[in-house]
DNA sequence: CAGGATCCTGTAGGATACTG
DNA sequence: CAGTATCCTACAGGATCCTG
């Protein structure tokens, strides 16, 4: 299969794009991808990594990261259980986007302020 | 300025990144950008092109694109007034991270479809 | 520490009809 | 053709308190 002979589909494009809005989109989960990438492991250490975000977010976010296969969540201890959140390998297919969105925000904000 | 020297600020990437996501977030604005991007120029072309959008939200979104620089809106003629819309120069800045993001979702569906 | 349970609100976005 | 104007609602997300 040689990829430089894929037919683009308008229709596909599309619904891969909405799909992938629908994995990482909403106000948290690019944040919380970014901690976890910033070596953050814990649930309070990432909750305190990202200002405004509350537990019920956070709760919520992780696992529909977990159920996507973006992040893992493995159990520690047994009496003072400690969770430990990492970045699966899946994760890393999305590292460059997150760079580039990283970026372009970056730049956008210098690019905005520039014309006032 | 030697990029490569830039120290890496947690919070400043997640402000970046939510920067980012507020210019493009929403379930249309990428979907309109890749329909602009393949050639579409018209209202009515567009909103055809995008499966479920509504007059409502084309418009909505489109001026919000249109304020952030990201297209443009150019009226032709008078009497049968004519509208085009284009990507703007800086929309290509976006153009990366548009093509990673419909490999991603093509990917992950293949991804997910494979494990159930 | 790592969350769950509740309650509440704004707004993104849908449906439908209409206009120059 | 290129949109406006209304009306409506589901749900994302906030605030707060509670639990093993």
């Amino acid at each position: 299969m040689d990829t430089s002979t894929i037919v683009r589909n308008e229709a596909q494009e599309i619904q891969a794009l909405q799909d992938t809005l629908y994995v990482i989109g909403g106000k948290w989960k690019l944040p919380i991808m970014n901690s976890l990438c910033n070596g953050n492991t814990r649930y309070r250490e990432i909750e305190r990594s990202i200002p405004g975000i509350t537990t019920r977010m956070l709760s919520k976010e992780l696992k529909e990261l977990e159920l996507n296969g973006i992040i893992s969540r493995t159990v520690h201890g047994t009496s003072p259980v400690l969770i430990e959140y990492k970045t699966t390998d899946y994760c890393k297919t999305f590292s460059a986007i997150l760079l580039e969105m990283i970026k372009w925000g970056i730049e956008h904000k210098k690019h905005i302020t520039k014309k006032g």
